[in-house]
DNA sequence: ATATATTTGGAACGTTCATTTCAAATAAAT
DNA sequence: ATTTATTTGAAATGAACGTTCCAAATATAT
Protein backbone atom coordinates (compact mmCIF):
# COMPACT_ATOMS: atom_id res chain seq x y z
CA UNK A 1 0.00 0.00 0.00
CA UNK A 2 1.09 3.61 0.89
CA UNK A 3 4.83 4.96 1.19
CA UNK A 4 4.88 5.75 5.05
CA UNK A 5 5.73 9.26 6.63
CA UNK A 6 9.67 8.51 7.45
CA UNK A 7 10.39 11.70 9.75
CA UNK A 8 10.01 11.81 13.37
CA UNK A 9 6.90 13.94 13.63
CA UNK A 10 7.61 14.22 17.06
CA UNK A 11 11.06 15.26 16.25
CA UNK A 12 10.03 18.13 13.74
CA UNK A 13 7.67 19.26 16.08
CA UNK A 14 10.21 20.19 18.64
CA UNK A 15 12.88 21.47 15.78
CA UNK A 16 9.82 24.06 14.40
CA UNK A 17 8.62 24.63 18.30
CA UNK A 18 11.65 25.96 19.01
CA UNK A 19 11.69 28.05 15.64
CA UNK A 20 7.81 29.64 16.85
CA UNK A 21 9.19 29.89 20.58
CA UNK A 22 12.32 32.23 19.41
CA UNK A 23 10.86 34.67 16.87
CA UNK A 24 7.13 34.26 17.52
CA UNK A 25 4.06 33.43 15.14
CA UNK A 26 4.19 36.13 12.47
CA UNK A 27 7.85 36.49 12.59
CA UNK A 28 8.79 33.18 11.53
CA UNK A 29 8.36 32.13 7.62
CA UNK A 30 7.68 29.12 6.02
CA UNK A 31 11.40 29.18 4.79
CA UNK A 32 12.17 28.62 8.36
CA UNK A 33 10.37 25.97 8.81
CA UNK A 34 11.56 24.33 6.32
CA UNK A 35 15.19 25.05 6.81
CA UNK A 36 14.90 24.18 10.75
CA UNK A 37 13.17 21.35 9.49
CA UNK A 38 14.55 19.81 6.95
CA UNK A 39 11.47 18.63 5.56
CA UNK A 40 10.20 19.46 2.41
CA UNK A 41 7.76 22.52 1.87
CA UNK A 42 5.13 19.96 0.15
CA UNK A 43 5.35 17.56 3.35
CA UNK A 44 5.03 20.24 5.93
CA UNK A 45 1.81 20.67 4.00
CA UNK A 46 0.82 17.14 3.58
CA UNK A 47 1.35 16.21 7.39
CA UNK A 48 0.17 19.38 8.86
CA UNK A 49 -2.11 21.67 6.50
CA UNK A 50 -1.36 25.25 7.15
CA UNK A 51 1.59 27.24 9.04
CA UNK A 52 -1.18 28.09 11.06
CA UNK A 53 -1.74 24.41 11.91
CA UNK A 54 1.55 24.11 12.19
CA UNK A 55 1.83 26.07 14.93
CA UNK A 56 -1.36 24.62 16.69
CA UNK A 57 0.46 21.56 16.99
CA UNK A 58 3.80 22.91 18.18
CA UNK A 59 1.17 24.93 20.90
CA UNK A 60 -0.21 21.66 21.85
CA UNK A 61 2.90 19.83 21.90
CA UNK A 62 4.65 22.33 24.00
CA UNK A 63 1.74 22.24 26.71
CA UNK A 64 1.94 18.34 26.76
CA UNK A 65 5.74 18.76 27.62
CA UNK A 66 4.94 21.45 29.75
CA UNK A 67 2.05 19.59 31.81
CA UNK A 68 4.71 16.28 32.24
CA UNK A 69 7.58 17.96 33.71
CA UNK A 70 5.07 20.38 35.88
CA UNK A 71 3.60 16.97 36.99
CA UNK A 72 6.79 14.90 37.84
CA UNK A 73 7.96 18.57 39.85
CA UNK A 74 4.77 18.28 42.01
CA UNK A 75 5.08 14.94 42.68
CA UNK A 76 7.95 15.73 44.88
CA UNK A 77 5.77 17.48 47.01
CA UNK A 78 4.84 16.81 50.49
CA UNK A 79 1.65 19.17 50.90
CA UNK A 80 -0.53 21.93 48.37
CA UNK A 81 2.00 24.71 49.24
CA UNK A 82 5.08 22.89 48.78
CA UNK A 83 3.76 22.01 44.99
CA UNK A 84 2.70 25.65 44.33
CA UNK A 85 6.66 26.78 45.47
CA UNK A 86 7.78 23.87 43.32
CA UNK A 87 5.61 25.12 40.88
CA UNK A 88 7.49 28.29 40.81
CA UNK A 89 10.78 27.17 41.28
CA UNK A 90 10.15 25.21 37.92
CA UNK A 91 9.26 28.30 36.15
CA UNK A 92 12.04 30.13 37.63
CA UNK A 93 14.78 27.53 36.71
CA UNK A 94 13.11 27.49 32.88
CA UNK A 95 13.82 31.54 33.15
CA UNK A 96 17.36 30.73 34.28
CA UNK A 97 17.95 28.59 31.27
CA UNK A 98 16.68 30.28 28.64
CA UNK A 99 19.67 32.26 27.78
CA UNK A 100 18.11 34.15 24.47
CA UNK A 101 15.06 35.52 26.81
CA UNK A 102 12.20 33.55 24.64
CA UNK A 103 10.26 33.81 27.48
CA UNK A 104 6.91 31.48 27.41
CA UNK A 105 5.81 30.42 23.91
CA UNK A 106 2.03 30.14 24.97
CA UNK A 107 2.40 33.46 27.27
CA UNK A 108 4.23 34.99 24.50
CA UNK A 109 0.86 33.63 22.37
CA UNK A 110 -1.46 35.57 24.33
CA UNK A 111 0.50 38.41 23.55
CA UNK A 112 1.05 37.45 19.82
CA UNK A 113 -2.30 36.36 18.94
CA UNK A 114 -5.33 36.04 21.42
CA UNK A 115 -7.09 39.00 19.75
CA UNK A 116 -6.85 37.69 16.30
CA UNK A 117 -7.36 34.04 15.66
CA UNK A 118 -9.67 32.19 17.04
CA UNK A 119 -8.39 28.70 17.05
CA UNK A 120 -5.57 30.42 19.03
CA UNK A 121 -8.38 31.81 21.24
CA UNK A 122 -9.75 28.28 21.96
CA UNK A 123 -6.47 26.84 22.53
CA UNK A 124 -5.30 29.80 25.55
CA UNK A 125 -8.91 29.32 26.65
CA UNK A 126 -8.73 25.83 27.10
CA UNK A 127 -5.10 26.39 28.53
CA UNK A 128 -6.28 28.37 30.57
CA UNK A 129 -9.17 26.32 32.01
CA UNK A 130 -6.77 23.36 33.05
CA UNK A 131 -4.01 25.97 35.04
CA UNK A 132 -7.03 27.44 36.81
CA UNK A 133 -8.25 23.63 37.48
CA UNK A 134 -4.87 22.43 38.56
CA UNK A 135 -3.91 26.05 41.16
CA UNK A 136 -7.69 26.21 42.63
CA UNK A 137 -7.64 22.39 43.76
CA UNK A 138 -3.96 22.98 44.45
CA UNK A 139 -5.15 25.85 47.13
CA UNK A 140 -8.38 24.17 48.01
CA UNK A 141 -6.34 21.14 49.29
CA UNK A 142 -3.59 23.25 50.81
CA UNK A 143 -6.50 25.53 53.07
CA UNK A 144 -7.87 22.04 54.41
CA UNK A 145 -4.16 21.38 55.44
CA UNK A 146 -3.94 24.49 56.78
CA UNK A 147 -0.83 24.96 54.89
CA UNK A 148 -2.55 27.83 53.16
CA UNK A 149 -4.82 30.62 54.59
CA UNK A 150 -8.82 31.20 53.97
CA UNK A 151 -8.57 34.70 53.52
CA UNK A 152 -9.55 34.39 49.68
CA UNK A 153 -11.72 31.03 48.02
CA UNK A 154 -9.43 28.87 46.01
CA UNK A 155 -10.55 30.36 42.99
CA UNK A 156 -9.85 33.96 43.77
CA UNK A 157 -6.08 32.45 44.87
CA UNK A 158 -6.63 30.48 41.43
CA UNK A 159 -6.95 33.82 39.48
CA UNK A 160 -4.24 35.34 41.48
CA UNK A 161 -1.77 32.88 40.96
CA UNK A 162 -2.06 32.44 37.33
CA UNK A 163 -2.22 36.19 36.58
CA UNK A 164 1.23 36.52 38.93
CA UNK A 165 2.59 33.06 36.47
CA UNK A 166 1.68 35.30 33.83
CA UNK A 167 3.61 38.20 34.99
CA UNK A 168 6.61 36.34 36.14
CA UNK A 169 6.79 34.55 32.58
CA UNK A 170 7.01 38.02 31.14
CA UNK A 171 9.27 39.62 33.66
CA UNK A 172 11.88 36.88 33.33
CA UNK A 173 12.48 37.88 29.60
CA UNK A 174 13.82 41.26 31.09
CA UNK A 175 15.19 40.46 34.40
CA UNK A 176 17.57 37.20 34.60
CA UNK A 177 18.75 37.92 38.07
CA UNK A 178 18.11 35.03 40.15
CA UNK A 179 17.83 37.02 43.51
CA UNK A 180 15.40 39.40 41.84
CA UNK A 181 13.20 36.87 40.55
CA UNK A 182 13.25 34.40 43.95
CA UNK A 183 12.19 37.78 45.80
CA UNK A 184 9.12 37.96 43.09
CA UNK A 185 8.59 34.61 43.54
CA UNK A 186 8.83 34.19 47.72
CA UNK A 187 6.53 37.13 47.75
CA UNK A 188 4.02 36.13 45.27
CA UNK A 189 3.72 33.43 47.81
CA UNK A 190 3.97 34.83 50.99
CA UNK A 191 0.14 36.09 50.47
CA UNK A 192 -0.95 32.29 50.50
CA UNK A 193 0.63 31.28 54.10
CA UNK B 1 12.91 78.39 2.33
CA UNK B 2 11.24 74.63 2.30
CA UNK B 3 7.54 73.14 2.17
CA UNK B 4 6.70 72.19 5.35
CA UNK B 5 5.47 68.91 6.85
CA UNK B 6 1.34 69.66 6.48
CA UNK B 7 0.52 66.57 8.26
CA UNK B 8 0.06 66.41 12.60
CA UNK B 9 2.61 64.28 13.75
CA UNK B 10 0.90 63.27 17.31
CA UNK B 11 -2.17 62.03 15.14
CA UNK B 12 -0.30 60.28 12.89
CA UNK B 13 1.74 58.84 15.51
CA UNK B 14 -1.79 57.78 17.44
CA UNK B 15 -2.62 56.11 14.46
CA UNK B 16 0.05 54.07 13.57
CA UNK B 17 0.46 52.95 17.36
CA UNK B 18 -3.32 51.84 17.09
CA UNK B 19 -2.76 49.58 13.98
CA UNK B 20 0.47 48.49 15.89
CA UNK B 21 -1.42 47.91 19.22
CA UNK B 22 -4.19 46.08 17.13
CA UNK B 23 -1.93 44.14 15.47
CA UNK B 24 1.48 43.60 16.62
CA UNK B 25 4.72 44.96 15.04
CA UNK B 26 5.34 42.47 12.19
CA UNK B 27 1.75 41.75 11.63
CA UNK B 28 1.56 45.36 10.78
CA UNK B 29 2.33 45.69 7.09
CA UNK B 30 3.76 49.20 5.71
CA UNK B 31 0.20 49.29 3.90
CA UNK B 32 -1.63 49.11 7.44
CA UNK B 33 0.33 51.95 8.27
CA UNK B 34 -0.50 53.85 5.04
CA UNK B 35 -4.14 53.56 4.82
CA UNK B 36 -3.78 53.99 8.82
CA UNK B 37 -2.40 57.53 8.80
CA UNK B 38 -4.08 58.79 5.29
CA UNK B 39 -0.62 59.38 4.63
CA UNK B 40 1.62 58.41 1.36
CA UNK B 41 4.31 56.15 1.81
CA UNK B 42 7.16 58.30 1.12
CA UNK B 43 6.31 60.54 3.44
CA UNK B 44 6.43 57.94 6.11
CA UNK B 45 9.78 56.97 5.18
CA UNK B 46 10.95 60.66 5.23
CA UNK B 47 9.18 61.42 8.26
CA UNK B 48 10.18 58.52 10.36
CA UNK B 49 13.00 56.47 8.86
CA UNK B 50 11.65 52.80 8.52
CA UNK B 51 8.78 50.74 9.86
CA UNK B 52 10.88 50.01 12.93
CA UNK B 53 11.86 53.50 13.71
CA UNK B 54 8.34 54.39 13.32
CA UNK B 55 7.31 51.50 16.05
CA UNK B 56 9.76 53.12 18.33
CA UNK B 57 7.99 56.37 18.41
CA UNK B 58 5.08 54.81 18.58
CA UNK B 59 6.05 53.00 21.59
CA UNK B 60 7.36 56.29 23.13
CA UNK B 61 4.71 58.48 22.57
CA UNK B 62 2.48 55.63 23.89
CA UNK B 63 4.16 55.84 26.86
CA UNK B 64 4.81 59.24 27.48
CA UNK B 65 0.19 59.08 27.23
CA UNK B 66 0.23 56.58 29.93
CA UNK B 67 2.79 58.14 32.11
CA UNK B 68 0.61 61.34 32.29
CA UNK B 69 -1.85 59.67 32.50
CA UNK B 70 -0.58 57.20 35.67
CA UNK B 71 0.19 60.60 36.64
CA UNK B 72 -2.76 62.22 37.13
CA UNK B 73 -4.38 59.32 38.49
CA UNK B 74 -2.07 58.98 41.20
CA UNK B 75 -1.97 62.94 42.16
CA UNK B 76 -5.55 61.99 43.48
CA UNK B 77 -4.50 59.43 46.29
CA UNK B 78 -4.67 60.48 49.79
CA UNK B 79 -1.19 58.51 50.47
CA UNK B 80 0.95 55.89 48.79
CA UNK B 81 -0.72 52.61 48.96
CA UNK B 82 -3.68 54.35 48.29
CA UNK B 83 -1.51 55.52 44.87
CA UNK B 84 -0.98 52.07 44.37
CA UNK B 85 -4.43 51.11 44.52
CA UNK B 86 -5.54 53.07 42.11
CA UNK B 87 -2.62 52.37 39.60
CA UNK B 88 -4.27 48.96 39.48
CA UNK B 89 -7.80 50.56 39.36
CA UNK B 90 -6.37 52.69 36.08
CA UNK B 91 -5.08 49.34 34.59
CA UNK B 92 -8.36 47.39 35.25
CA UNK B 93 -10.15 50.31 33.81
CA UNK B 94 -7.78 49.97 30.94
CA UNK B 95 -8.47 46.20 30.45
CA UNK B 96 -12.21 46.56 31.18
CA UNK B 97 -12.39 49.34 28.33
CA UNK B 98 -10.40 47.47 26.06
CA UNK B 99 -13.10 45.72 24.18
CA UNK B 100 -10.64 44.42 21.65
CA UNK B 101 -8.17 42.32 23.81
CA UNK B 102 -5.21 44.43 22.84
CA UNK B 103 -3.59 44.52 26.10
CA UNK B 104 -0.71 46.70 26.63
CA UNK B 105 1.16 47.30 23.76
CA UNK B 106 4.96 47.86 25.63
CA UNK B 107 3.65 44.19 27.87
CA UNK B 108 3.06 42.73 23.97
CA UNK B 109 5.92 44.00 22.72
CA UNK B 110 8.39 42.16 25.56
CA UNK B 111 6.78 38.83 24.32
CA UNK B 112 7.17 40.21 20.70
CA UNK B 113 10.48 41.70 20.29
CA UNK B 114 12.47 41.55 23.63
CA UNK B 115 14.79 38.83 22.53
CA UNK B 116 14.94 40.32 18.75
CA UNK B 117 16.00 44.41 18.06
CA UNK B 118 18.66 46.10 20.44
CA UNK B 119 16.88 49.00 20.17
CA UNK B 120 13.78 48.05 20.97
CA UNK B 121 15.48 46.10 24.37
CA UNK B 122 16.96 49.64 25.16
CA UNK B 123 13.43 51.06 25.24
CA UNK B 124 12.23 48.19 27.22
CA UNK B 125 15.14 48.76 29.65
CA UNK B 126 14.37 52.17 29.91
CA UNK B 127 11.07 51.62 30.48
CA UNK B 128 11.69 48.98 33.01
CA UNK B 129 14.25 51.42 34.77
CA UNK B 130 11.28 54.23 35.02
CA UNK B 131 8.18 51.84 36.67
CA UNK B 132 11.14 50.26 38.89
CA UNK B 133 12.17 53.75 40.21
CA UNK B 134 8.22 54.71 40.23
CA UNK B 135 7.13 51.74 42.18
CA UNK B 136 9.93 51.80 44.66
CA UNK B 137 9.56 55.31 45.61
CA UNK B 138 5.88 54.70 46.30
CA UNK B 139 6.42 51.63 48.31
CA UNK B 140 9.25 53.26 50.54
CA UNK B 141 6.83 56.45 50.85
CA UNK B 142 4.31 53.69 51.83
CA UNK B 143 6.60 52.23 54.69
CA UNK B 144 7.51 55.64 55.95
CA UNK B 145 3.83 56.35 56.36
CA UNK B 146 3.54 52.73 57.79
CA UNK B 147 0.32 52.41 54.97
CA UNK B 148 2.71 49.36 53.43
CA UNK B 149 4.19 46.68 55.35
CA UNK B 150 7.94 46.16 55.63
CA UNK B 151 8.51 42.50 55.54
CA UNK B 152 9.94 43.55 52.47
CA UNK B 153 12.35 46.07 50.98
CA UNK B 154 10.91 48.58 49.03
CA UNK B 155 12.96 47.07 46.04
CA UNK B 156 11.17 43.91 46.43
CA UNK B 157 8.10 44.98 46.95
CA UNK B 158 8.62 46.91 43.50
CA UNK B 159 9.82 43.90 41.85
CA UNK B 160 7.15 42.11 42.86
CA UNK B 161 4.73 45.19 41.46
CA UNK B 162 6.38 45.03 38.48
CA UNK B 163 6.18 41.53 37.67
CA UNK B 164 2.44 41.42 38.83
CA UNK B 165 1.23 44.21 36.59
CA UNK B 166 2.91 42.55 33.65
CA UNK B 167 0.63 39.63 35.19
CA UNK B 168 -2.21 41.82 34.85
CA UNK B 169 -2.16 43.41 31.66
CA UNK B 170 -1.61 39.96 29.90
CA UNK B 171 -4.11 38.19 32.13
CA UNK B 172 -6.63 40.81 31.23
CA UNK B 173 -6.31 40.22 27.34
CA UNK B 174 -7.81 36.30 28.38
CA UNK B 175 -10.10 37.69 31.16
CA UNK B 176 -12.69 40.01 31.31
CA UNK B 177 -14.90 39.48 33.80
CA UNK B 178 -14.88 43.06 36.26
CA UNK B 179 -14.73 40.40 39.51
CA UNK B 180 -12.72 38.60 38.53
CA UNK B 181 -9.64 41.13 38.06
CA UNK B 182 -10.87 43.18 41.32
CA UNK B 183 -10.39 39.84 42.96
CA UNK B 184 -6.35 39.63 41.50
CA UNK B 185 -5.60 43.33 42.09
CA UNK B 186 -7.56 43.31 46.00
CA UNK B 187 -4.71 39.67 46.59
CA UNK B 188 -1.83 41.56 44.90
CA UNK B 189 -1.82 44.81 46.69
CA UNK B 190 -3.25 42.89 49.79
CA UNK B 191 0.64 41.87 50.29
CA UNK B 192 1.62 44.80 50.97
CA UNK B 193 -0.97 45.97 53.95
C1' DA C 1 7.08 -8.47 -10.04
C1' DT C 2 3.21 -5.45 -10.11
C1' DA C 3 -0.11 -2.30 -8.47
C1' DT C 4 -1.18 1.36 -5.34
C1' DA C 5 -1.37 5.08 -2.17
C1' DT C 6 1.51 8.30 -0.27
C1' DT C 7 5.55 11.07 0.28
C1' DT C 8 8.95 13.81 -1.67
C1' DG C 9 11.64 17.32 -4.38
C1' DG C 10 11.66 21.41 -6.68
C1' DA C 11 9.75 24.69 -9.28
C1' DA C 12 6.13 27.88 -9.74
C1' DC C 13 1.93 30.33 -8.15
C1' DG C 14 0.16 35.10 -7.42
C1' DT C 15 0.50 38.25 -3.61
C1' DT C 16 2.50 41.05 -0.44
C1' DC C 17 6.58 42.63 1.81
C1' DA C 18 9.65 46.92 3.18
C1' DT C 19 11.93 50.16 0.76
C1' DT C 20 13.48 53.28 -3.15
C1' DT C 21 13.07 56.26 -6.91
C1' DC C 22 11.90 60.43 -9.18
C1' DA C 23 9.28 63.85 -11.21
C1' DA C 24 5.68 67.03 -9.85
C1' DA C 25 3.73 69.94 -6.35
C1' DT C 26 4.38 73.14 -2.78
C1' DA C 27 5.41 76.83 0.38
C1' DA C 28 8.70 79.76 2.48
C1' DA C 29 12.65 83.11 1.49
C1' DT C 30 14.60 86.15 -1.68
C1' DA D 1 8.29 86.45 -9.52
C1' DT D 2 11.98 83.47 -8.84
C1' DT D 3 14.70 80.44 -6.26
C1' DT D 4 15.09 76.65 -3.14
C1' DA D 5 14.50 72.94 0.04
C1' DT D 6 11.21 69.78 1.10
C1' DT D 7 7.09 67.06 0.73
C1' DT D 8 4.17 64.40 -1.99
C1' DG D 9 2.11 60.94 -5.26
C1' DA D 10 2.49 56.96 -7.81
C1' DA D 11 4.93 53.55 -9.72
C1' DA D 12 8.62 50.33 -9.48
C1' DT D 13 12.15 47.64 -6.96
C1' DG D 14 13.63 42.89 -5.92
C1' DA D 15 13.02 39.87 -2.33
C1' DA D 16 10.17 37.10 0.50
C1' DC D 17 5.66 35.57 1.68
C1' DG D 18 2.33 31.26 2.27
C1' DT D 19 0.61 27.98 -0.63
C1' DT D 20 -0.05 24.83 -4.69
C1' DC D 21 1.17 21.74 -8.23
C1' DC D 22 2.93 17.65 -10.36
C1' DA D 23 6.09 14.37 -11.78
C1' DA D 24 9.31 11.22 -9.67
C1' DA D 25 10.47 8.32 -5.87
C1' DT D 26 9.14 5.04 -2.56
C1' DA D 27 7.42 1.48 0.45
C1' DT D 28 3.76 -1.58 1.39
C1' DA D 29 0.28 -5.21 -0.11
C1' DT D 30 -0.82 -8.19 -3.54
Amino acid sequence: MPKVETFDKVLVLKKATDVFHEKGYNATSMQDLVDATALNRSSIYNSFGSKLDLFLECLKSYQDLYIIKISETMDKADHALHAIELLFEFYLNEILSDNEDKGCLITNCISEMANQETSIINFLSSNQRFFMELLEELVKKGQKESTINRHRTSKEYALYLFSSIQGFRTTGILISNKKDLQTIVKTIIQTLI
